[in-house]
DNA sequence: ATTTTTTTGTACCATTTCGCATGAAATCCC
DNA sequence: GGGATTTCATGCGAAATGGTACAAAAAAAT
């Protein structure tokens, strides 16, 4: 029951950074640390879904019993919805300064996609795919509230890449008559579709020729066939 | 604990019809009708998933009590995996006309997208998605059989589709030099980012507007801009 | 009518699940 | 040190879960 690999969360809150070393709490310290009990659960909710994660589970890979789980965290589903919070976030910050960088169309979006990959194809256990996918198709999503959540981040994700279009169209990277909006729905599928075959195992070599291939066509317009 | 419903399936065994209308089995007859059972019981994992699907879930919405469930097929993971081949089953009947038919590619691609929308937005209490999808990412891809169902259901589009455009090619409707592998991935990438999207209630016209993006994308080869 | 065969319906079992109550433990403040 | 405060740890309990035993029921075969 004692937390290992307390490997610092890297930023628990990178901004507005009160009490940064030691806020001398006035109780019993805790055990846990809770940035990496939120990542232990989040890994298992990835891989295995809300249902089929158990209080004991979850106890188990955080180090928490379930009393500390429930104080820390609330139940089982703020619980859920804080590990994919935290993903998004991650994700999130994975990806932001590549969508906005200055780099060429064809570059960028090939940074994005080796992201994507990396994230997809981690974990001791099997590929972990995307947790915006994996919610999405859970039973999670008839909660109105996790369901906007994935709304969100779907949106997000066709609007990252439709700012990214429209960026290489005003470079001349892509024709003007390209539609940007139409190019990123196609990159957010091609995300789609690298994550769900990320689940079903195939390997990272295959996935990477889907990608190369969706974005030859993505980028196709930028050097027309004639 | 009765069946309602009890629509003919319209094709219990199309092939190989024996025992026509009555076999006159010996014991006490079913009260039930497999193959509708087998729909409602489909109709329940699509929309909660495996785990959050629960036998009295099943026994209720199939009328059968547990033991009728458990002696006509088999237990829980059974019936799950008897429950995905009628899915695929019926989702390949559904398409396989489409993608061997002599119409122009457009034409095919419209057809495919129109009812891979009706399947994935079908169902009384919102959006069912795709069940390929929905078991890709649930803790049921961790059963190695059911992973490789998986992977038969995504490659089998594939193929369907690069055959499409292997033909459109050849028609002369692509460009020689378009590559029909990449074409059928994001084809298949269509499909899935829709079913996603589809669970997360997102509204038709909106699914409809993506996939004639990529539409658009995809055949604009066809048609060079220039 | 009796037997045989098949299915139904009820009830049950062992296990798991989620959530919480309760008391012990560890730290800070005085 | 004593009290206050926060957390840990054990474990309880009610409900749900997957699976099954067993007898009654319904039909055909004899």
């Amino acid at each position: 029951m004692v937390q290992k690999n307390s490997k610092p969360p890297s930023a628990a809150k990178p901004l507005a950074a009160k009490a940064p070393a030691a806020p001398k709490r006035r109780g019993r310290p805790r055990a846990y640390e809770p940035d990496v009990a939120l990542g232990k659960a989040l890994d298992l909710f990835r891989r295995d879904g809300f249902a089929a994660t158990s209080l004991d589970d979850l106890s188990a890979a955080t180090g928490m019993n379930r009393p500390s789980l429930y104080g820390a965290f609330g139940d089982k589903r703020a619980l859920y919805i804080k590990s994919y919070q935290r993903y998004r976030d991650e994700a999130r910050a994975a990806m932001v300064d590549i969508f906005g960088a200055e780099a060429p169309l064809r570059q960028r979006l090939e940074r994005i996609y080796k992201i994507a990959l990396d994230i997809y194809l981690s974990g001791d256990s099997g590929p972990r795919g995307c947790f915006t996918v994996m919610t999405a198709a859970s039973e999670a999503v008839s909660d109105p509230d996790i369901r906007a959540m994935v709304l969100e981040g779907l949106v997000g994700l066709d609007k990252a890449f439709a700012f990214c279009f429209r960026v290489a169209k005003e470079r001349g990277e892509l024709p003007g008559d390209a539609d940007a909006t139409a190019l990123a729905h196609l990159a957010s599928a091609t995300i789609h579709t690298i994550a769900i075959r990320a689940r079903a195992r195939v390997p990272r070599k295959d996935l990477e020729a889907i990608v190369k291939g969706a974005m030859d066509v993505m980028c196709a317009a930028a050097a027309p066939p004639k």
